[in-house]
RNA sequence: GCCCGGAUGGCGAAAUCGGCAAACGCGAUGGUCUCAAACACCAUUGCCCGUGAGGGCUUGCGGGUUCGAUUCCCGCUCCGGGCACCA
């Protein structure tokens, strides 16, 4: 391999020093404009992996960029300490999961570094650190006394590999936990929530505001699932009613049958004499399903539905339809209660069909429509005072209707449910609540925070947090009566750390609150967030709620609604057609690049592989292309100490450097902004060739060009730019140089390649002068014998001219 | 099933507003240096025909709009991702 330089050595020293001189440490009341970049803190698995690599690369060339724009650029890191990997290797080797944490932090911590990635490590932050415990439980006692925190019985998704109670985002589409891959069972728990669904419409609206990438926005727009619709009460022939929510109240009239949930409470009360024995042994057989099963559309329809014997009235004919069940309808979504309209719904004509029920269509099918249910827009038919109305108009009628009745109303739903955080786990922020027979759950008060876990416990494997076994940590004191209770012995879930370290990160040591407000102002929100794009969902909804909420409580500034303005979320690393990670045994550790070619070619290779936001195939070629980077570096060297030789009889190259130099800044400073580091990589490694062509036939090359090359590698390769701009400028430091301007006359080219085309053919291609006018560029071309052989004779009909660059001859 | 994204040489990719398709790099081939190798440096490298000059073809497939389409429109195929009985 290239060994121009002592990548090591070089490498070392400057870590060392901007570490050692606090390089990239940020005071609040600095004078510059602020910046806050952040990379989403990682959790501490151990060394960094290449996605590591690649989202700190992005992130420490943004810091590196802006600071050289004259921002003051708020660069902080953490990590998101809690979690299960760390308590599942305490159950298996009986280590604390602390020390195990630690050193796994501290490895972490040593790859960052190793990768020349600068941070104000003053505000590093660890999600099990006491101080951070106490906010945590701090935030959450806030939520608890403004309704955002309540506690109850629910059916919740229980991983028995993980032996705890999952978030609905944590289940995956199959019914499997995402951590373990284990099939996901209900079980009814006493459980604590998150109120999320109270900020379901701004999760919403608000994403309007956001600058990131669409598909995250569509990606959250589908998981809050609004949808709009009406709810109404159907009577009982002979008894109560029941309530059923639409979003197709337009259909009304061609509801031919009505489904509750096996789970609905008035079941019972519905089911005649003559079908009890079908709908228990129906019910019976439903509870016994897991997730996946009841999930799955496979399978007969017709064994999946039963006839209660009772009989509802629809509302807007006064028909009598029968009343089922079937399990695809949903306790909780909605009412647990359909009108079905086989007419305009599939999965209701199905059902029809199977149970022999009637099929009334309510919209006009367009002519020569095949198929079966007909979900489109037309004119209402059968539906009396709805006919000839079309969707939009027909909806609103039939909810005024129903409003005039007093039977039912517009409601919205949304698919979003509340966010269950309670963990029956170890290695978490311990939820702060005591339980008194007589004063129920209490909150611990503020001064008794934090609650820590004690260290003298026991891990196994039993479903419970080890807390509730341990006599000293559960036997507590009633913080109203003083008598004894019980501390709630559950942990809270490790995406409530990571739903508000940002904020903890402007003022990271505040001993008084979370953080001060005023303080967040000065930073947030965030400008530039980079992370991957598997926390589409769950981290960064959690942390837009939590936002909404300390904001909405006073705890944070009242006009911080959103986190992170911009978000940007890279690529996956694959490998051999999988992601790459630890569970797949497919880690190609960065350590063996550190150790070899260097921090700064692996950099380099991230950013030139392609654009920051697909991803990338580690493949057997990868090496080599990380060898060209590091053969690039070493060409940059040669160029930057005058090693490069001269070569008998090389030309000269054309062109005057001095433009080619402002053209690049141009080039390269507009790619950086638009995030095209690919293209700014080859741009520089264009021009490094143009320079070498220079010395070649010259023996010697001016300062600009070669400095200038320098200042615009700075932020991708900062080790090696930065000793070059040591050596030839001593006393300086290439990143606290501003970033190069140009001038646009410079930049702007003197002459231009003119295309020539024959009915859209290449024909010709004739330098010309960049200012040159049309009349000009048609006199030229026609003199050209090439043109004139592809004319054959005959005048252009039409000429179409794009001075200077391109001229059609239309025959 | 629905919603997004993608498809360009042997490979990673570029073409920013509809105007030279393949920049830059990897790999390959040939050469200089060397006793030799490595390193470095130079040259060639989309495909087909042709000794050559040159000609033809080419951005997943089929149409369309346009003087001109990798780019815009319509209809497909394949790949990746998200959601998936949400009433």
């Amino acid at each position: 391999m290239a060994e121009a330089y002592d990548v090591q050595e070089i490498e070392r020293k400057w870590q060392a020093r901007w570490r050692d001189e606090g390089t990239y440490e940020v005071e609040s009341d600095d004078p510059r404009p602020h910046f806050y970049s952040l990379c989403m803190y990682p959790y501490p698995s151990g060394a960094a992996h290449q996605g590591h690599v690649r989202n700190y690369t992005f992130g420490d060339l943004i810091v590196r960029h802006r600071t050289m724009h004259g921002f003051a650029v708020l660069s902080p890191m953490g990590f998101d300490s809690f979690g299960l990997p760390a308590e599942n290797a305490a159950i298996k080797t009986g280590v604390h999961p602390r020390p195990f944490t630690d050193a796994r932090i501290a490895e972490l911590k040593e790859s960052i570094t190793r990768l020349g990635a600068v941070y104000d490590w003053r505000r590093e932050v660890r999600s099990h650190d006491p101080e951070y415990i106490h906010w945590t439980q701090w935030i959450f006692l806030r939520f608890l006394e403004a309704g955002l925190a309540y506690r109850r019985k629910a059916p919740v998704n229980w991983c028995p590999g993980c032996q705890t109670v999952l978030a609905n985002e944590q289940v995956l589409a199959d019914g499997t936990c995402e951590r373990s891959g284990d099939v996901v069972v209900k079980r009814d728990l006493e459980q604590w929530f998150f109120k999320i669904t109270a900020y379901a419409d701004q999760l919403l609206d608000d994403l309007d505001t956001l600058d990131w990438p669409a598909r995250v926005k569509t990606m959250q727009r589908n998981w809050i699932g609004r949808s709009e619709g009406a709810e109404f009460e159907l009577p009982i022939v002979g008894g109560s009613s029941i309530r059923v929510f639409t979003t197709r109240p337009d259909t009304s009239f061609g509801m031919t049958y009505v489904v509750l949930a096996p789970e609905h409470p008035l079941v019972p009360e519905l089911t005649t004499a003559g079908q009890r024995a079908a709908v228990e042994a129906f019910v019976a057989e439903v509870s016994t399903h897991t997730e996946v099963e009841r999930q799955s559309t496979e399978g007969p329809v017709n064994k999946r539905g039963v006839f209660t014997g009772s009989y509802a009235v629809n509302p807007f004919n006064g028909q009598e339809v029968p009343v089922y069940l079937a399990d695809y309808v949903l306790m909780g979504y909605g009412t647990g209660a359909i009108m079905a309209v086989p007419g305009e719904d599939q999965r209701d004509w199905d059902f029809a069909e199977a149970y022999d029920l009637p099929i009334v269509p309510t919209v006009q099918r367009p002519d020569g429509w095949v198929g079966q249910a007909y979900t489109g827009d037309g004119p209402a038919i059968n539906s009396q005072w709805l006919d000839g109305l079309y969707k939009a108009e027909a909806v609103a009628k039939a909810i005024d209707w129903l409003e005039e009745q007093g039977i039912g109303e517009r409601k919205v739903n949304f698919r979003l449910r509340d966010w269950l955080l309670s963990r029956q786990r170890f290695w978490g922020c311990p939820i702060p609540v005591v339980y008194c027979p007589e004063h129920g759950a209490v909150p611990v008060p503020d001064d008794q925070l934090p609650v820590l876990a004690p260290d003298d416990v026991e891990f196994r494997p039993t479903g419970e947090s080890p807390l509730r076994f341990h006599e000293g940590f559960l036997q507590t004191a009633c913080p109203t009566c003083g008598k004894p209770a019980t501390r709630e012995t559950d942990t809270m879930d490790t995406f409530v750390d990571s739903s508000w370290y940002y904020l903890r990160f402007a003022d990271p040591h505040n001993a008084e609150a979370p953080f001060d407000p005023a303080v967040v102002a000065q930073w947030l929100p965030v400008d530039q967030y980079i992370g991957g794009i598997e926390h589409a969902i769950l981290h960064l909804m959690y942390a837009r709620f939590f936002t909404k909420a300390l904001a909405d409580l006073g705890v944070s500034p009242k006009e911080l609604r959103e986190p992170f303005a911009r978000l940007f979320t890279q690529g996956m690393i694959r490998m051999g057609g999988s992601k790459m990670s630890k569970s797949k045994g497919n880690l190609v550790a960065p350590a063996k690049y550190f150790d070899t070619v260097g921090a700064d070619a692996l950099r380099l290779f991230h950013l030139f592989v392609g654009p920051p936001a697909d991803d990338v195939d580690w493949s057997e070629q990868t090496d080599e292309v990380i060898d060209g980077c590091a053969r690039f570096l070493a060409r940059v060297w040669r160029l930057a100490t005058g090693e490069v030789a001269t070569v008998d009889g090389a030309p000269r190259p054309a062109g005057n450097l001095d433009r080619a130099t402002h053209a690049l800044i141009a080039k390269v400073s507009e790619d950086y902004d638009r995030w095209s580091y690919n293209t700014v990589v080859a741009a520089c490694m264009e021009f490094t060739n143009l320079l070498y062509k220079h010395v070649q036939a010259d023996g010697t090359i001016p300062n600009e060009p070669v400095d200038t090359l320098l200042l615009l590698l700075a932020p991708m390769v900062p080790h090696v730019t930065a000793e070059l701009w040591e050596r030839r400028h001593p006393g300086e430091h290439v990143h606290a140089q501003a970033w190069p301007t140009f001038d646009p006359a410079l930049a702007a080219a003197l002459t231009e390649t003119m295309i020539v085309q024959v009915n859209g053919k290449v024909r010709d291609r004739i330098e010309v002068d960049a200012g040159i006018d049309e009349a000009e560029m048609e006199r030229l071309a026609m003199a050209s014998p090439k043109v004139q052989a592809a004319l054959d004779g005959s005048r252009p009909a039409k000429v179409v001219a794009r001075p200077p660059r391109l001229l059609n001859l239309v025959r």
